[in-house]
RNA sequence: GCCGGUGUGAUGGAAUGGUAGACGUGACGGACUCAAAAUCCGUUGGGCGAAUAACCCGUGUGGGUUCGAGUCCCACCACCGGCACCA
């Protein structure tokens, strides 16, 4: 019989869908599990084949999972809120409901397609009113818990999308989406206080069963770094303030920098004697970007501030003060000291400026450079009551002075800027607030969530940065809940990062219409086990969903600190490059690519993408191979956690893996039993499959079964060799499988392979055979093998090792002055000349 | 510049400090076939050989530790990802 895959596929889908074998039960005594893949955002161009890969391989973990036993919640949903929607609805003239309805019912088609496990019935979207109801009542707790609060600000303002955009999403300078300029905007802006969470954010990552690479960028994003503020005296009527990390070097400052943003300029205005250079000095610094401030343009620049005299409080002597741009307004106090011996980029102004270097930690020549020393083991010179410390000693007996003298204090600082939280777009939740003239910005009555996003003529921003709500002048103008007077409403809306920093919890109790998500159900489910998804959100979504889940655990939504307790990341999936110089032969072919298209030339592999021409669909792939050679594959491609490139015929090759193992039915003897002679073989494969599936090396996993195949093919098998292969095949194949197990006539005893829990568990005694090869070395090169019954004793094995012929004749004349035996593995003999 | 990662046959990739190249592509040879496809069985790192005899070389480069190093240590090179004037 032919393995017909079309036919069996769209049979077993049908079936799985009737009788539900992957829904989850809540409260079911089983132990839980729950896996979680981060649900994709449904965008018109449908599935890509880069989301099967950390789909399939959370599908093949929960299936695994089902069959030991687990009670499994496996859920899917979609990110359905965003820009690229808005933007095609605006081109198009479709409103974005039913552009998101529709892009859903195509993922949805594909996703069945391709036989995952999820439990559908517990599908969200999070552009429902049902949903967002609950996106929308957490805001409001954080409202009401001061944490988030209106600020006027210098925003990201993309010039081409006209929306706010928060620091994550500018990615050298220009918009993420879009790729226009991100330019800096003033604007009133929707905050959410991330910081007052981020010591938090950080101290809590040790506990969790995250890959190290994600805690290390969150630890890095967060940036936090422990100093102190230290006060100094001025001759301007007030004291000025900064933070360093570095107070050990107070001895080597000789210069004090502002930052062309700081108020105090304007405070001192008057007693400036060069205000016209130093005013003209800010407007320059504040008509530059973000980017040419920092990546274009390291040059130092600045002005002296005229007159301006700083008091250093462990010499006495008297500082000069700049404004300079390479100082932020804000990161600490905004004012900086210059201490050209021991950082770049103070040595580099000082040296613009020829103002004094003064060396205080030994170890480098400062006339040529900056001495940063790698340790803290260098000493400290010129610097008074810390000469002769080392940096180490000299950073905290600085702070002490400090605090004891009056002008210090400990102080931790944080890269991590709180989350700006408005975006001046339709397609998005609406901020249940309203403003009124006499009681402020407050909240509405939960009563009257959802706040639903009313219906618009155009979708189009405001070029006046204004959301397309502004102009619904009936929706914006209401009451007061506080005064019942005249209020308007908040017209902003939210991120689309809103809708996905808490979904997994409405994935526990997706239709609970009183809560976001019941006690019980969160009691049971929560946290997530095990949450797979891109590098690429580790400072985005997965630090925002964390930040929430924090703050509900903190007003009793949910039990746990953490949402997740252990992270994964998949690689990426590339195309081939069309344009690769290796495609073409000759040389002047190949400069000719280069020339045209550089460095992207000499690439092999390169994201998939339209223009080039390289998109995988995997529609296709289902079409012409099946969806269980497209799982099959994709967890066979490479290591989970690298890129990996699209090969179609490596493809062909897993195809005809599952056309091997569907003609085993052919040749399989009518026998439940095991065959002595595959035993072996069977148990070290239930070994190392069960191990690699938990492990994520699932191309490994693969590549034991298809050694496991092969034996079977050149021993023959029985009916009971098979029954192992297709109970461990089963998570990969699902379909195929199922088709097996019924045409083997287990279906009929057991039930169907989707509702079996009898993933086979190996026996240690039972995986080698009883003699084993093993490698000989003579002075630690390899010499020869010989076969030793398997656990000889070492006497034995020399026995063994001494009887072969060309060991023998090595041994001639030589004395053997040691051995080294490992177990079953190899004998190492140390010959020398014999006296 | 800082942080993290990677470098292995023609190719995708395997190898708790213990026989480098599992498994899969591709290639070559054979069986079946009128023939092709499919399928099945072999061979396939390089050098020197008639040899599936022996020997030598081989995991980016140069050193080191070890009886033994792809794996550990030091220095360097190349590429990939993230951050970047964060005091």
């Amino acid at each position: 019989m032919k393995y017909d895959f079309s036919a069996i596929e769209k049979k077993w889908q049908a079936n799985w869908e009737k009788t539900k074998p992957y829904a989850a039960v809540t409260g079911d005594p089983r132990p839980k599990f729950y896996g979680l893949i981060e649900f994709p955002y449904p965008s018109g161009a449908g599935l890509h084949v880069g989301h099967p890969r950390p789909f399939t391989a959370m599908d093949v973990i929960t299936r695994k999972k089902r069959m030991q036993g687990y009670n499994v919640l496996f859920p899917i949903g979609y990110d359905a809120f965003g820009l690229p929607t808005e933007n095609y609805a605006i081109k198009n003239h479709i409103h974005p409901a039913i552009v998101t309805h529709d892009n859903i019912a195509n993922f949805t088609r594909q996703l069945k397609m391709l036989g995952y496990g999820f439990d559908w019935d517990r599908c969200i979207n999070t552009s429902d009113p049902d949903y967002y109801k609950w996106t929308q009542w957490i805001f409001l707790q954080l409202f009401k818990h001061g944490l988030a609060y209106k600020a006027t600000m210098s925003v990201n303002w993309c010039t081409s999308c006209k929306v706010v955009l928060a620091n994550e999403e500018v990615v050298e300078g220009v918009c993420e989406r879009c790729g226009a300029p991100v330019v800096r905007k003033e604007k009133s802006q929707w905050m959410l206080a991330i910081t007052k969470y981020a010591d938090r954010l950080i101290d809590d990552l040790d506990e969790l069963d995250f890959i190290e690479r994600v805690k290390i960028q969150q630890k890095n994003w967060i940036g936090r770094s422990t100093g102190c503020e230290l006060t100094f005296q001025t001759n301007m009527g007030c004291d000025v303030t900064v933070y360093t990390t570095r107070a050990d070097t107070l001895f080597g400052t000789s210069y004090m920098v502002i930052s062309p943003e700081h108020p105090l300029l304007n405070e001192w205005k008057d007693r400036i004697g060069n205000w016209d250079e130093v005013a003209a000095y800010r407007e320059a610094a504040a008509r530059k970007s973000d980017f040419e401030r920092g990546e274009l343009n390291k040059d130092k620049t600045g002005v002296r501030l005229q007159g301006v005299e700083i008091r250093n409080p462990v010499t006495g002597k008297d500082l000069p003060m700049f404004v300079s741009d390479y100082v932020l307004m804000g990161y600490g106090t905004g004012i900086v000291i210059g201490v050209p011996g021991h950082d770049q980029r103070d040595w580099d102004f000082a040296t613009k400026f020829g103002l004094p270097i003064i060396e205080v930690v030994a170890g480098g020549d400062v006339t040529k450079c900056a001495f940063v020393a790698k340790d803290d083991s260098a000493v400290m010179v010129n610097s008074g009551f810390l000469n002769g410390m080392t940096v180490k000693e000299a950073i905290p007996a600085m702070k002490q002075y400090a605090v004891e003298q009056g002008f210090g204090k400990v102080k931790t600082n944080f890269k991590l800027r709180d989350w700006v939280f408005s975006r001046q777009r339709y397609w998005g939740e609406p901020i249940p607030l309203v403003y009124c003239e006499k009681c402020g910005w407050q909240a509405i009555p939960e009563s009257e969530l959802p706040l639903k996003l009313p219906n618009v003529e155009s979708y189009e921003p405001t070029d006046d940065g204004e959301s397309p709500l502004a102009k619904m002048t009936d929706w914006v103008n209401t009451t007061c809940p506080c005064c019942g007077g005249p209020a308007k409403r908040e017209t902003d809306t939210m991120p689309n990062w809103a809708g996905s920093s808490w979904y997994f919890l409405r994935y526990m109790d997706p239709h609970n219409d009183k809560e976001a998500v019941g006690k019980d159900a969160e009691a049971y489910w929560g946290p997530v086990d095990w949450y797979n998804g891109g590098m690429e959100h580790t400072t985005l979504h997965l630090l925002y969903s964390r930040f929430w889940h924090k703050f509900l655990y903190d007003i009793g939504v949910v039990h746990t600190k953490e949402p997740y307790a252990k992270r994964t990341s998949h690689g990426m999936i590339l195309g081939q490059n069309p344009h690769y110089v290796g495609n073409v032969d000759t040389e002047e072919e190949k400069q000719a690519l280069i020339k045209k298209y550089g460095n992207q030339a000499l690439r092999q592999s390169v994201k998939m993408s339209k223009s080039l021409g390289n998109v995988v669909n995997p529609d296709d792939v289902v079409q012409e191979f099946g969806a269980d050679t497209l799982r099959l594959y994709i967890m066979f491609i490479g290591d989970f956690e690298k890129t990996a490139t699209w090969s179609a015929n490596a493809v062909r090759g897993c195809k005809k893996f599952l056309d091997r193992c569907w003609n085993l039915m052919d040749i399989a003897a009518d026998d439940d039993a095991l065959s002595p002679k595959n035993e072996a073989v069977i148990h070290r494969s239930i070994k190392k499959v069960t191990e690699d599936i938990d492990a994520l090396k699932m191309n490994t996993a693969i590549a034991q079964l298809m050694t496991m195949v092969n034996e079977f093919y050149a021993n023959g098998l029985t009916r009971g060799d098979l029954k192992m292969l297709m109970l461990m095949l089963s998570p990969f194949a699902p379909h195929m499988v199922e088709e097996m197990w019924e045409l083997t006539g287990y279906a009929a005893k057991t039930g169907k392979m989707a509702m079996q829990n009898d993933w086979p568990v190996y026996d240690e005694s039972k995986m080698v055979e009883q003699e084993k090869e093993i490698a000989v070395q003579v002075n630690g090169k390899l010499r020869a093998t010989v076969v030793i019954p398997l656990n000889a004793d070492d006497e034995t094995v020399l026995g063994i090792v001494y009887a072969n012929e060309k060991i023998a004749k090595m041994k001639e004349g030589m004395e053997v002055v040691k051995t080294i035996i490992v177990k079953n593995k190899l004998v190492n003999l140390i010959l020398k000349p014999a006296k």
